[in-house]
This record gives C-alpha cells, sequence and structure tokens, in this order.
DNA sequence: CCTTCACCCTGCACGC
DNA sequence: TGCGTGCAGGGTGAAG
C-alpha cells in the first residue's frame, strides 16, 4: 500500500493524535510475529519511556525516544489508529500501545508485511546505510543521478523503485512519474541524460507532494491513520489503465508489462 | 558486484 | 454458491 506519500501521512497524523514528547505507559500484542519476531524485550522497555519525536525516513516511521528509535514499516497493508479504552479488537490487529491514559495506538496488518523494530541509536546509521537519498531533499540533483546510474542498464524504472538509489517512490508512483516525463520505463537507467534526469527529479517532487497534498493513494486498502482515503488515486494517468486510451496524445493506449517482477505501466506513444 | 525471482501473507476479483 | 487462480502499494535473500 504505502509509498512515501502514504508514510509521510500516517508520520504526520501519529504527530497530531501523539503530540510528543508523550510517555508510553504500556503496550500489548496479539501475535508473536509480524513479518519479522516482534521485538518483545525491547518493547517492554518502552513502557514509561517518552517519545519526542515522530518522523520519517523512506518508508519507514521512525518513533524516537532516548536512546532508541522504534521502526515502523507498514509493508503492503499495515495502518495504525487511534482507540479509547475498551476499544474492540479487529481481526488483524496485532499491537497496541497505550501512550496515555486511556489512548491507545493500534497496529492492524493483515498481510503482516509490516514490522517493528527497536535500534539502538548508535546503530541507527549502519542500520539504514543502504538507503538512498530522499527524493524531496535539495541535495537530489541531475548529476547525483548521473552518477549513481552510470554503467546502471536496468530500466529506468527498476532504478526509481530501487531503495538503495532513491527512497520512497514505489509500484504507482514511478510509472505515473515516468508517464509525466515522457520517458519509457525500459529505457536502461544509463541512457538518460541531463536533461531526463532533471525531469525525473521535479516530477517526483511534483507527484509526491501532489500526492501528500491529496491525501496519498487509495487503491484498495489504504487509509490514513484516520481511517481516510486518498484522493491521489483519481489523478493516476496511467497505473491502473492498461488499454485506455492515453490521456495525452489520445492515440496511443496503455500499455502493461512486468519489469523486474512489478506490473508496469505506460504509453508507448507518449514514452520514448 | 549486478540483476532477477520467489517468497512472505491475506483478501479480493474473476472465470468456470 | 463455491472453488481455484492470480494479483495487490514492499523488501529480503538466494540464485543466476
Amino acid at each position: 500500500m504505502p509509498e512515501l506519500p502514504e508514510v509521510e501521512i500516517v508520520t504526520r497524523n501519529l504527530n497530531e493524535i501523539i503530540k510528543p514528547p508523550q510517555k508510553i505507559f504500556g503496550w500489548q500484542f496479539f501475535r508473536k510475529n509480524l513479518r519479522y519476531p516482534l521485538p518483545i524485550k525491547d518493547l517492554n522497555l518502552l513502557v514509561g519511556e517518552k517519545i519526542l519525536k515522530i518522523h520519517r525516513r523512506a518508508k519507514y516511521i521512525l518513533i524516537e525516544f532516548d536512546k532508541v528509535v522504534l521502526i515502523s514499516h507498514l509493508g503492503m497493508t499495515g495502518s495504525w489508529r487511534p482507540e479509547k479504552l475498551n476499544w474492540i479488537k479487529r481481526k488483524h490487529d496485532h499491537v497496541a500501545f497505550e501512550f496515555s491514559k486511556n489512548n491507545f495506538l493500534v497496529y492492524e496488518d493483515p498481510r503482516r508485511f509490516g514490522f517493528l523494530e527497536v535500534c539502538d541509536k548508535s546503530h541507527f546509521e549502519s542500520r539504514f546505510e543502504n538507503l538512498g537519498i530522499e527524493p524531496l531533499d535539495s541535495d537530489l540533483t541531475a548529476n547525483y543521478l548521473k552518477n549513481l546510474f552510470h554503467k546502471k542498464q536496468i530500466p529506468i524504472k527498476s532504478a526509481l523503485m530501487d531503495q538503495k538509489y532513491i527512497v520512497g517512490i514505489g509500484n504507482i508512483y514511478a510509472s505515473e512519474i515516468l508517464f509525466r516525463c515522457q520517458i519509457s520505463p525500459l529505457k536502461p537507467s544509463n541512457s538518460l541524460n541531463i536533461k531526463q534526469l532533471e525531469n525525473i527529479i521535479q516530477w517526483s517532487q511534483s507527484i509526491l507532494n501532489q500526492a501528500i497534498n491529496s491525501g496519498g493513494s487509495s487503491i484498495d486498502s489504504y487509509r490514513n491513520a484516520f481511517s481516510e482515503k486518498g484522493e491521489f488515486q483519481t489523478k493516476h494517468q496511467v497505473y491502473g489503465r492498461e488499454n485506455e486510451k492515453c490521456i495525452k496524445c489520445k492515440k496511443g493506449l496503455i500499455q502493461s508489462q512486468f519489469i523486474s517482477g512489478r506490473n508496469s505501466f505506460w504509453c508507448p506513444v507518449c514514452q520514448k
């Protein structure tokens, strides 16, 4: 479900709900495993500790304490929601934190591709050393990408989605970005010129920001922490539109094909 | 090192 | 109605 815009929205929601600094009163779990085993001992140690800050890096939500960071990844179907005392557990609720007296934050995740991890701040940098640059970071330049993609023959769509180059862009936004740039998703990454790379950066930032401002994309299950759907799916121009007429050239039919194992959408007339 | 692929899991849409 | 199949926003590790 969630790519950068959706994770950013949930992160903002959690700040509104929790309003750090806020002491953890307790927590409970309803199964021992999500994608990985829950760090039960480490989570026990957080009881009585204060949440100092909640922010986002890549597609991870970072809940910062004095000495550790609680890392939440939503996988495909993870969500957080606030609850009050005597809340009713749903089928796929796995973990609940009581973040102030009688106020709970519940983690629900049907597919359980998400996870929770407690990371000591001293190990934090090495934990994320394989993560690439944030797409909304002003340090992201065409020259930076040119160097990064030097010798990389992989299709540009695969490169855009690879978190070791740029973080936060997933399967939906990669297709959308390349459509706006009029670049074929199959084009080898190292064949793009500076102008095209600049274009990719500008459209990445534009689309991700638009998506954040539209509440993200709700294709199926995505809801923010207040259970609200996003609107950006109504602005998708190619994703999920195979065999529809291209809205730009009005001639090409949107094509879909698996690229590096992920379904990809583009207009063969507009995108070269 | 580079790249692709299967896989983790549940729910849903679809065809028969 | 029911059953089987394939697919879904991600990330990892094994294999080529």
